[in-house]
Parts: structure tokens; C-alpha cells; sequence
DNA sequence: TTTTTATTCAACCAAATGGTTATTAACTTA
DNA sequence: TAAGTTAATAACCATTTGGTTGAATAAAAA
């Protein structure tokens, strides 16, 4: 894998098993066992997985007790935004055109 | 890699040298060759890359003479956008306080 | 027809990926 | 202290990736 940092991030997220933790995650803290739970794998393999989003910056680690409850970093996804933002234009121009002419409309008939 | 098509985008786009070659694409259609020029690296290098990027319905390869102009397809990226949906408002969230806020006030004193 | 240009394909290789099992470490509980 | 739980690490393996070179294909140009 390319050792930029965008790559990174992209690589990580292109894994439905590393999607399914981000998306556990959004709903707050879990251990990893909480997060292996809905995967048939090995408890060393989510441990990799989650290496994986740790490197790319998306989930940080915490120590309680036993546990290490990861919880989720959303910065690096709003670089992969940011990215997409030069090629939003092209696949939302006809949205724009409209977006543009309310906006257009508002500014006459509206406060 | 994930056999899902939103794996497969990502990991076309987790490499520098492709997603160069879109940003190329973004100003419109161009031949291999072309694409090849800012990349030290040989043509079957190249072929690959764009061998990833078509799988990934990122680009559509046309026939014209002896070349293959590719053009870019925005709608992967679009799922992807669709994809950080769900994330968006976590790193958002500061700022659309903001924004209502201004909103609020701009209801309150501007037209 | 021969040669050149543009591109792909085939075969190969080293390194990375994504899984496994077995072991180790840190902490809790009996 | 001993046993159980949680998690990471090490060693291993098969497959994939991303590059190479060399040959093949297709069209254009000489």
C-alpha cells in the first residue's frame, strides 16, 4: 500500500470488516471483543484489522481495566471528503443549477 | 480485497498514482500515454493501475484509432460521498452549530 | 509492405495482506 | 496464589498487489 497518508485512510476503509467496527463505533466505545463479535474470525485478526484503523487514524485507543475500548476519530474522514470535494461538482452539477436558482428565488420573493 | 463494489472503489482510490490519473481525467479525456507521462514506471504498470480504476467503474475506456482515451465516471465517488454520509455530522457538528446560529440571527436581523 | 506507435497480455518476482494457531501479557476474580 | 478473561504478539501460510521484461496486437505512417 502507498505510504501517504490519504492512501492510508482509503485502504482502511476499503474493508466491509473495518466499515462494520467504524460503523459500531459511531454509536460510542466498544472493547474489541464487542467489535469482533458480529465477525467469524479469530481474535488475532480483528486485532489486525483494528491495527489497520489505528494507523490510519480512525479509531483511538483507551485502557480500562482489561479492556482497550477503541472509540472512533472521524478526522481522517473528513480528509477523504475534502478530497472528493474537486469532483463533487461533477456528479451534483444538475443539483447545483437548481440549489442556485431557489437560492435565486428566495432572494426575490423571501426574507 | 473485499469482493463488495464500495471496497473496490476505495481501494482503487488508496494509491497516489491513481487517483492522479483521475485528477488528470477531471479535466477531461485522455490517452494512456498521456496518463503514463508523470509517472516513472512502464506502460504495463500503468495498464494495471487503470485496469483497477475501470473495475472499479471509476473510468470508461473508448477506441479511437490506435488509442484508448479514458474518460472519468464521477459515480463511484458519489457513493463513496453517500458512504461518509453517515459520518459527516461527526466532524461537522461544531460548525453546523455555527451555522444555525447564524441562520438563527440572520432570521432574526437580515433579510 | 515494412516500420513505428499505442496498448495490452503473459510470465515472473518481491513484498504486502488477511487469515490461522500458539504463546504471552495484563488485569480480575475466586 | 491460581484460574479465567481480554487483548496483543509471533510465526506461519496462501493469495494478492504492484512492479518488471518481453512478446503480441492493432492501427497509422512511410
Amino acid at each position: 500500500m502507498a505510504s501517504d497518508h490519504l492512501s492510508t485512510v482509503l485502504n482502511a476503509l476499503a474493508d466491509p470488516t473495518r466499515r462494520g467496527m467504524l460503523a459500531r463505533l459511531a454509536n460510542g466505545e466498544a472493547t474489541v471483543t464487542e467489535l469482533a463479535e458480529p465477525y467469524d474470525m479469530s481474535m488475532a485478526a480483528i486485532s489486525k484489522h483494528l491495527k489497520v484503523l489505528e494507523r490510519a487514524g480512525l479509531i483511538e485507543q483507551g485502557r480500562e481495566a482489561q479492556y482497550r475500548p477503541r472509540k472512533l476519530n472521524p478526522e481522517p474522514l473528513k480528509e477523504v471528503d475534502q478530497w472528493l470535494e474537486d469532483y463533487r461538482q461533477m456528479w451534483e452539477a444538475r443539483f447545483d443549477r437548481l440549489d442556485h436558482y431557489l437560492r435565486h428565488l428566495q432572494g426575490k420573493s423571501d426574507g
